[in-house]
DNA sequence: GTGAAAGCGCTAACAT
DNA sequence: ATGTTAGCGCTTTCAC
């Protein structure tokens, strides 16, 4: 059988309180008491029941984090981050995949998060948008990543999408380059507050404050931001003819899939196009070439999130903090597809 | 406050017991009393708290799941893949990262599993060798994935590494490669079993059944699997003047590594060298050349191992079954840098 | 087909 | 400094 505290008590000769606050570090307990009972655990073996504890404080020591799928690299990098972050805080981590399905988006966030043992939950969507903000619950602990949705009723960490994508566009204007494409912007019409539609907005404004005029046959839509749908818009912007010497990719993973095409079609990067992504997932240093790219401060992310969710943990019931909007500081990063030696 | 059973049970004009056999589908409930009890539950906003029903009934509904890290591509993968395995049993996952310490995996392995509100635990080591078997407990539900310990007291899900080596180099022999060069053995001298050795292994096979001599000079040691030490070995192998016309790397990302730096090298993937890896993950489709690999049936391996575990999970105290050993069909992928067209 | 009541293992008043 | 005790919300016999 499974020993319980009270089994430890008896072992030890002490009551269960005694045993209760010898696990829990409370401050007075005599040391020689302290020593009895923790032989009295190694020798049983006992490990505290989470169930009951969790039951009894109301607290499960788990957060929930909500992923569209973790096999694209930049969610596998997020939640590594998010896992190191949330163990600095004692907390483990039960990650939910969406798999980009809106049903599964409503699902995690009405309610499936306290559903599955968690105190609190991280959620990232992909196909949520703006008008379904209702949908999230300020009463659980809740704080949302990323760029679909603004003026929730939660927390909210996400990055300067707008001036990091100028700052990246500058950085293809400043080694030169004036007829720079853009590849992943959203197909849809309508102007909506989304990652590509800021990206795009931050493109705009670097060609315009450099004079340069923006060349609407230089911006492709692409979705979802594939490889090969990166490669694909890649082949037909070559094939348009439409002369380009950069090209801004809206991520990294649209940008290798670019990187492939032109290789493919013999065109040399960074001599005749450079090239610059964004999210700096690790494999962008290792493509041929290396890629450029904007760090969004990932690593920031987790950890602000982490500490913001833990931060509505242990809110009192009585002074709900108004909520917060965050953002994490980036950096470009130049590689060799924007002329910048090594392969760092 | 939030609604308990007794809260719905008191709307519903119903007894708690009603409640929970509505909740739990149990067969035995007049449809007008489900009626009655669903719409109190709607009404009231009611969930289950789940560490009541865990204390109760001593499952959480929760596995631990862990792995190295995340960043690693293969264990995203994985992880992704076991997440929705996990989903089709209404298991969730919990993920820990061990970062390839040896105190963490000991900790994971022994009892924090338990610690962690899991109902069981799947364990990829990358520290813990065949000396550690003896810390696995078997007591709790537990499945070994991975090829670093052999024989434990556990389930284990695995892959065919020698076979699957040997497949992947008599693929190179099959397209008329003969000096045959390998990235990722080992560098202790001692065989131990671990998929560097079994792959090695498989390797040396294929070459003595071909009647092909090992070349000691065209085997090189790399630790740990990470692109720059694969482009670093490749360089090394390219100095040495040593001469090859193919590659056996014994993961994706040391190809990758050395598809870098052949390519830095001005040497031709496939036409002077053909290249094969081992994991098949997702960016071997998109790399320059596209790269052939060795697919170890990743979904196969997710999905056995959570079967297993449930079963582990399921099973009676009485009748516990011997400890299964698994492995999971394997397949050579071939693409580009091994001659095949197309970027499949 | 439904109700009453015990108890899972733990924490936190409260008492000593 | 340590012991006693009452639940946390649920499942589960056992009656009815």
């Amino acid at each position: 059988m499974i020993p319980t505290m009270h089994d430890v008590a008896r072992v030890a000769g002490v009551s269960i309180k005694t045993v209760s606050n010898v696990i829990n570090d409370f401050p007075h307990v005599r040391p020689s008491t302290r020593m009895r009972v923790l032989s009295a655990i190694e020798e049983l073996g006992y490990r505290p029941n989470l169930s009951a504890r969790g039951l009894r404080s109301g607290r499960t020591g788990v957060i929930g984090l909500a992923v569209p799928e973790l096999r694209q690299n930049y969610f596998a990098e997020l939640a590594d981050a998010i896992i190191r972050a949330a163990e600095k805080h004692d907390l483990g981590v039960l990650v939910e995949q969406t798999s980009g399905d809106r049903e599964r988006e409503i699902a995690a966030v009405t309610g499936a998060g306290r559903l599955r043992l968690t105190d609190g939950l991280l959620f990232s969507p992909q196909r949520l948008g703006q008008d379904d903000r209702h949908l999230i619950q300020p009463r659980f602990p809740f704080v949302l990543l990323g760029e679909r949705i603004f003026g929730g009723p939660t927390d909210h960490v996400t990055m300067h999408n707008v001036s990091s994508a100028q700052a990246a566009t500058e950085h293809l204007i400043g080694i030169g380059r004036r007829r720079i494409a853009l590849i992943g912007a959203h197909p849809d019409r309508r102007e909506e507050i989304r990652s590509a539609d800021l990206r795009v907005r931050g493109y705009k404004g670097a060609l315009e404050a450099a004079g340069i005029p923006v060349d609407p046959q230089l911006i492709r839509a692409v979705a979802p931001w594939h490889r090969e749908n990166g490669a694909e818009a890649m082949r037909d912007l070559i094939a348009s003819g439409v002369p380009f010497d950069g090209l801004f990719a809206l991520n990294d993973t649209l940008a290798l899939g670019a990187l492939r095409a032109l290789g493919d079609a013999g065109v040399r990067v960074p001599d005749d196009v450079a090239v610059i992504g964004f999210d700096d997932i690790d494999e962008a240093r290792f493509s041929v070439p290396s890629l450029s790219s904007v760090d969004p401060g990932r690593q920031e992310i987790a950890e602000t999130a982490v500490e913001l969710l833990v931060e509505r943990i242990n809110e009192k019931d009585g002074e709900p903090l108004p909520p917060l909007l965050v953002k994490s500081k980036f950096r470009i990063v130049a590689r060799e597809s924007t002329g910048s030696g090594g392969s760092s």
